[in-house]
DNA sequence: GGGCATGGGTTCCATTTTGGAACCCACTGA
DNA sequence: TCAGTGGGTTCCAAAATGGAACCCATGCCC
């Protein structure tokens, strides 16, 4: 399986990486939240070099994460600025940060502190259904696959233990004759 | 900058990103969630190579993602598990799938549908403030250098115009007279 | 109007990381 | 003894990355 092809896989975890897994882009885009627009300014934050960085903002513009805007004629000088579809990956930066916030820290902490403005206390980010507006753990989550799509996509279920949700039925022993 | 030294970098992000920012590692987990324990299923629902799943699997477990568990003897036969740190990850995942489900699907829709099994609706995951239960905007964030970091870790603003939040000011209005 | 600075890149090449495939090893069951 | 299984490792070619230099249009200083 080669990367470029994670795209076309009918899985949206995949398709997602396929456009922000690698390496430097999701730093790209915390620099993006935090106001960062410029090319060099990039640069500098980050230490990527200029042809890495060159290649991830154009994909992330093809692609629809960021769009580049004018802020200057003479001499034109462009910017890089989020969508709505580059914005809608705040909540999965905001988790990843306070995952490392959480279980990478060192003894002075977080380096950076987040706020809840409209709330004023230190932002504890959770994760909420919006039906109903309670927590959500990973086994109140049950998996079902799309009938639109005929391969199976879901894993048989392994023997001996559960992780995050048990097994249902009895029934559908893995199919094991065939040696590929 | 190379990317493993981000481990030692003074952001929870890059910290994040130097245990589960690799090209395979989310994709490991997300199977993980999904129930696989096994190196074989990894193996065969990836696609990836056996040497890079090797490889994946080690780091997690250093690193306390995972742990290995028995869960035969004779011959002895190992799982790998969720730990509570991730575990921690499944917010992540989660919204990254439905922003995969959200702007990368094709006309067949999500792959995976999930529900939340204590409401009954389709899961729409939300970033929630546990402080205050209020959904979270990434304008609603203010960030903040812990003081015990004397190093400047927040980027200089630049001048013309605002992504997340405005600096302080008067009016705000998007400039995007531009045609491209 | 020559030189230098600035923003925003591209080119070149060595080093790392992946992908693909084959191979290995302990154990079991037939 | 021999094949099968789980869980890897080794080898090599192909791709991605890191580091550094170079490019180019414009504007600014003298």
């Amino acid at each position: 399986m080669r990367w470029q092809h994670l795209d076309q896989e009918p899985c949206s975890l995949a398709r997602a990486l396929a456009v922000i897994g690698d390496r430097w882009t999701l730093m790209v885009l915390r620099d993006c939240f935090l106001g960062v627009r410029r090319f060099d300014h990039f640069q500098e934050r980050l230490g990527v070099t200029r042809h890495v960085l060159s290649d991830r903002l154009r994909k992330l513009v093809d692609q629809g994460v960021l769009e580049k805007a004018a802020y200057q004629e003479r001499p034109r000088r462009e910017e890089y600025r989020l969508t709505d579809m580059g914005r809608a990956l705040h909540p999965v930066i905001v988790h990843l940060v306070q995952w490392g916030d959480r279980f990478l820290a060192d003894e002075r902490g977080a380096p950076l502190l987040h706020e809840h403005r409209t709330c004023g206390h230190r932002l504890e980010a959770r994760l909420t259904c919006d039906a109903c507006g309670e927590p959500v753990a990973p086994r109140d989550v049950r998996v079902r696959q799309n009938p639109a799509f005929t391969d199976p996509l879901l894993p048989v279920p392994e023997t001996g233990g559960d992780v995050s949700r048990p097994p249902s039925p009895p029934a559908r022993r893995p199919p094991r004759q065939e040696s590929e």
